[in-house]
This record gives structure tokens, sequence and C-alpha cells, in this order.
RNA sequence: CGGGGUAUAGCGCAGUCUGGUAGCGCGCCUGCUUUGGGUGCAGGAUGUCGGGAGUUCAAAUCUCUCUACCCCGACCA
């Protein structure tokens, strides 16, 4: 590529409402532009690097047994409808009529779509699995799209459906899509981690989510430092404390005058967060138009509610819906700040780690009062001891192996062994050995690849700029001449070069543009181009071509006659 | 959806309080200069001041209204 032909659009300033590295340096990289709240035209650039990151996706899910093909980016609501989720979507669902007034959405993922081709195509046992993939256009309506490509409304997403006669044949599927998984991101070259995750509303058994590893990730993923235990925070579990139960003090109720937070009680009783216990009052399950009816939940003072495992108890009303103050007033008498388990006549939910306390703090359920030396069975009774409460560092791994480490992590891939909910919603039915029909067993596996490009920046970048692997580099080499407009001899090395390593495979970035040498090495160094040629006057004379890579401080003079191989041998083909 | 903010040249911003001929830097065009790290000098082009309505002799500036975008909270590849 010549680059006087080319669209660069680099720029020198970073826009305003930039916030993280990879949307600073895609902007300023020319990769992208943004049109409109969420939605971003890949620029030339950037597009190269997008190709680069889809051919090995498709590359990797083909040797994995999957069969690419493409569905339409607009559905019908019909099919929502057989799903259900024509309802359940909510608004990230961008609906639409056409002409004829008939209903349709943009799709923001495909099983409605994939599981009609199946119950139309697939009638036996023998054809399963099935294994599908495409490459396309998602759009979700988010609340708040940000951090440029990271979160738009529109995004390209690789995703794949399984089909299988039974639940056996799904995890044997399920696997092999995990290890393609970790195989692409090993050659992209990312540092990754899969994790489990909590399979949400879809249910199922079984899934994961794949986290590049960044300080700027939305999610925070706990991981053993002795074992291979990973998880969301959402989903992670540890063992209990260990604790020594003590002899039980005599129960005592005492004055905490306008105490009303953990920082404020632990100040003013000396003690530390972890020797009392905190309760939540939230909604528990009733039937529909019935009033709310309410659940406690007990932590230990130090430790932070998880709502996503609170939901998931029976007696919680999913999604979590926390009593309001008036609602705790009236139903214990208290405001919040004051509330405790010691005649509680509530059900009350306890965290492991609150139900292995002796001689605790808590509330006295009376404003302004607190008891100390409380004791479980003796005072209090607990209805359940069921984890409710997010993983700290340094807890003990689930599996009894070391202890847990927390990072950050952006979610470029998750996974899910999906059952029959679509199937059987769907009706796709196969016959089995017995000639009785039966729902296919479905695994759904999804991959960010513009989510994928951004990544790799918060991965990969200095003050100048973007590093790209090589993997997944816009350009193999920046050729960049020094004052070519000046030097017949610059050009001829130049031209020959250009002509000879294009010849050869290679992709070449050749800045035939009339710029200082300066402003060619910052373009080069913010586009990310990991090899590094300079074609000199001095150069020439000496029969020398500088090279330097990317990540590397010093440069290196290559003789002109050997630059092939020694680019071969450098770049590995 | 709730709360906060912004909208002026391709990009980044000043000007708005206190109404009076539209500005700066970068970029862009022309010429000269310079030549291994975003050169220097000179000249030049570019605006419905987000849209609409109002107040006024006069509105980027004051009032009303609409729209778009950004930031903070619950979702997701």
């Amino acid at each position: 590529m010549k680059v006087s032909q080319y669209l660069l659009a680099t720029r020198r300033e970073t826009p305003k409402d930039a916030e993280i590295i990879s949307h600073q340096l895609m902007y300023r990289a020319g990769m992208i532009k943004k049109l409109a709240s969420g939605l971003y035209s890949w620029l030339p650039t950037g597009l190269r690097v997008m190709r680069k990151v889809e051919n090995i996706v498709r590359e990797e899910m083909n040797k994995a047994g999957g069969i690419e093909l493409l569905m339409p980016g607009v559905q019908p609501a019909e099919l929502w409808q057989e799903s259900k989720r024509w309802g359940e979507f909510g608004p990230e669902l961008l609906r639409m009529k056409d002409r004829h007034e008939r209903d349709f959405c943009l799709g923001p993922t495909h099983e409605e779509v994939i599981t009609d081709i199946a119950r139309d195509e697939i009638r036996s046992y023998k054809q399963l699995p099935a294994n599908f993939y495409q490459i396309q256009t998602k759009f979700r309506d988010e609340v708040r799209p940000r951090f440029g490509v990271m979160r738009a409304r529109e995004f390209i997403m690789k995703d794949a459906y399984t089909f299988h006669p039974t639940e056996d044949c799904l995890v044997k599927t399920y696997n092999i899509m995990h290890q393609a998984y970790c195989n692409m991101f090993d050659r992209i070259g990312l540092e990754y981690r899969p994790v489990l995750a909590d399979t949400g509303a879809i249910g199922g058994s079984g899934s994961h989510e794949f986290h590049v590893l960044a300080e700027s990730g939305e999610d925070a993923i706990a991981f053993s430092n002795e074992s291979d235990y990973a998880a969301n925070v959402e989903k992670a579990t540890c063992l209990p404390i260990p604790t020594e139960a003590q002899q039980p003090e005599t129960l005592e109720k005492v004055s905490t005058p306008n105490v009303r937070t953990m920082e404020q009680l632990c100040e003013f009783l000396s003690i530390d967060a972890s020797a009392g216990v905190k309760t939540l009052i939230v909604h528990g399950v009733s039937d529909e138009g019935e009033a709310p009816t309410f659940v406690a939940l007990v932590l230990r003072g130090d430790h932070q509610l998880n709502e996503i495992k609170a939901a998931n108890h029976p007696l919680v009303h999913s999604p979590l819906v926390f009593a309001s103050d008036e609602e705790i007033k009236t139903t214990i008498g208290a405001a919040p700040g004051s509330l405790g388990v010691v005649d509680l006549e509530l059900p009350v939910v306890v965290d492991p780690d609150a139900a292995s306390l002796s001689n605790f703090v808590c509330g006295a359920n009376e404003d302004d009062f607190h008891y100390i030396n409380v004791n479980w069975e003796r005072d209090a009774s607990a209805t359940e001891v069921y984890d409710l409460r997010n993983v700290v560092e340094g807890d003990l791994s689930p599996d009894g192996k070391g202890t847990l480490e927390i990072k950050r992590g952006i979610e470029v891939g998750h996974i899910f062994q999906l059952g029959n909910k679509y199937s059987h919603a769907m009706n796709a039915t196969v016959l089995n050995e017995n000639g009785k029909a039966i729902a296919m067993e479905m695994g759904c596996y999804g991959i960010g690849i513009t989510r994928i490009v951004a990544a790799a920046i918060e991965q990969n970048h200095d003050d100048w700029g973007i590093i790209w692997p090589d993997s997944i580099a816009p350009f193999h080499i920046a050729l960049l001449p020094m004052n070519m407009h000046r030097s017949h001899r610059v050009r001829e090395v130049c031209e020959k070069l250009y002509e000879e390593l294009t010849a050869n495979g290679y992709e070449v970035y050749f800045d035939d543009r009339k710029e200082r040498p300066g402003v060619m090495f910052a373009d080069a160094e913010l586009i990310g181009i990991p090899h590094r040629l300079v074609i000199s006057e001095r150069g020439v004379d000496a029969g020398e071509i500088e090279y330097k890579h990317r990540t590397s401080r010093d440069a290196e003079q290559v003789a002109i006659d050997g630059i092939l191989d020694f680019l071969s041998e450098t770049l590995g083909y």
C-alpha cells in the first residue's frame, strides 16, 4: 500500500469523549470514525485489523468442525414471539415495521433464526451433531454505548450454534468449542482467561466467558493462584473462612446514637467490620399483584452482597429488589442502619461467613441501638445458610487449592450450554433411534470480533501508539524512505523493495508522501506496524537498510541483498 | 430511564456572565525554507455560532422550545 493513495486519517489530537486508551488510539490511528452514538465506520486501517481477527476466528471455527452460513440482520417478529423473546428481550431489541406494518427487529443474536433453519432441515439424529456459525453484524440498542467500539450498538460478532441428540453430545462439542476459543486467543496473542460464568436468565448447565485481562475491563474475575479455577466475580465462590467457635458471652443491648453505617458502628464500638453482621431486606417471591413479601439477607460486616447469587435463592425475588426505607420501617420498625437478626420475624438467609461468627454485633431493630455478643441459635435463627457474597482477594479457592486473586477483564467471548430452551419453544425436534421425536440439545458460542480489536489495543500499546501483534497487524512492514523526493537512489531502492516485498506476500505500508522523517515515524508508530524499514541515502551508499521492531529501542543495519532472508527469518515466514 | 453537562471552521477550544462587523491553535491550499523524530517564514480558503420561535434598533451572547452528543447508576460479545 502506498500511503499517498490511501486514507490514512491519523490525527494528533485526542477527542475529548474518548476515555479509554483503545478508543483514543483507534481514533487517532484513523481506524474508526463515529457516525452517531455507538455507531462507527471502520476506516481502511481498522478494517484490515478486523479482517485479520475474523480470519483467525473463521479458520479455528472450521478446524473445530463449524460450518459457515449467513443469516439476515432483519428478522420477523413471529420468530421472536415463538421463543417468547419478543416480550422478554426488552428495549435493547431494536424493532421496526415494514411498509405493510409488519413487525421486524434488527437481530441482536440469532438463536431463533438458526433454530428455524435446524427444525426444517434436520430431521434425523444421524445428522447430528451439527455446528453452524456466521460472522455478521449485530445490533443491540444499548442503554449507554461507550468506550468506542468496545460497547457499540452495532458490532460484528461470530456466533455459532450447535445441535445435539443428547446432553453428553452437547458437552463433548462444548469442550471442543472451548478449546477452539483458546486456540483463537492464543493465535491472536492475547493474555486471556476462560472463566466460569453465570448462566443468567438463559439457564442451562454450563457457561464460560473468555476475558482479555486489562485494567479498563468492565468485569472483575477471580482466579486461584494455585489451580486453574477462574470465575467471573458474579459467579465465583470460595471456601468459608475458618473460625473458631468462642464461648458465648452475655447478650447485651447497647445504645449507639446516630450510628447508621457499618463504618460508624466500627468506630463507635472500636471493632473490626468482620466482627459484625449486616442485615439487608429485599423483596421475596410473591404472586403477581400481591403485596411484596420480605426476606432478610445477612452478611459479615466487611463483605459485599452478590446480587446475582441472592436473586438465585428460591425465596428471593428475581431480579433483586431492595426494600424501600418505608417498607423497612413498617415491617421492622427501625430504619436501615439499625437492622439485625435478633428476634427478626422474616425468613433469614445467612452467608456462611456470617453464620460461623460468634459473639458478633448487629442492629437491634430499634433506632440507635445495637446488640453485642449475639450468637446464632441462642439469640437468632437462620432459615438457611447460603452463599450470598462477592469473593474478595485472599479468599480460599473453592477447589481447596490456593487463594483467590482478582483482576479486571474484558469479556470477548461467551459460550453456553443452552439445553432445549429454544428447540422446545420452537418445536425443533429430530427422530431418535427409536423413531421418537426429541427436542434437540443446543449450545451457543459468541465472540465479539470488533471488541477483540479494541481489547488487543488495551493490552498492546505504549506512549507512541498501538503495538500490534504480527497476527492482526494491519500491515506487516512499514517502509519509510528518508527524503525520497530528493534522492533518485532512495526512490529506486524503495520502489524495488516495495515490489519484492509485496510479491513475497508481505503487506507493506510504503510511506511515499513528501513528509519529514518525524511525521513518517510518528504515523507508523501510532498505527502500530510491528516491523519498520528505513531507507536513507546514507544507508543506500553503504548498501544497508535499517530495521527496527516496534518494541525495540535500537535499530539494526541489514545488507540490502540480504533483506528478504532477514525478514523471512524475523517474521517467521 | 433517572441525575449532571456540552453543542462556535475538518479536529481541539476561546468568545456567552456584561447584546454592537466571528476568533485562536492544529489540520488544509500556495510559495519559499528545512531535511533522521510531528521544521520555520509568508500568504490563503473554510462557519446557516445544533434546529425553531421570541425579546431587541441590534442576538453566538437574553428567553422559550426541540434535537443531538457526552459523563455517573441497573445490562451484555
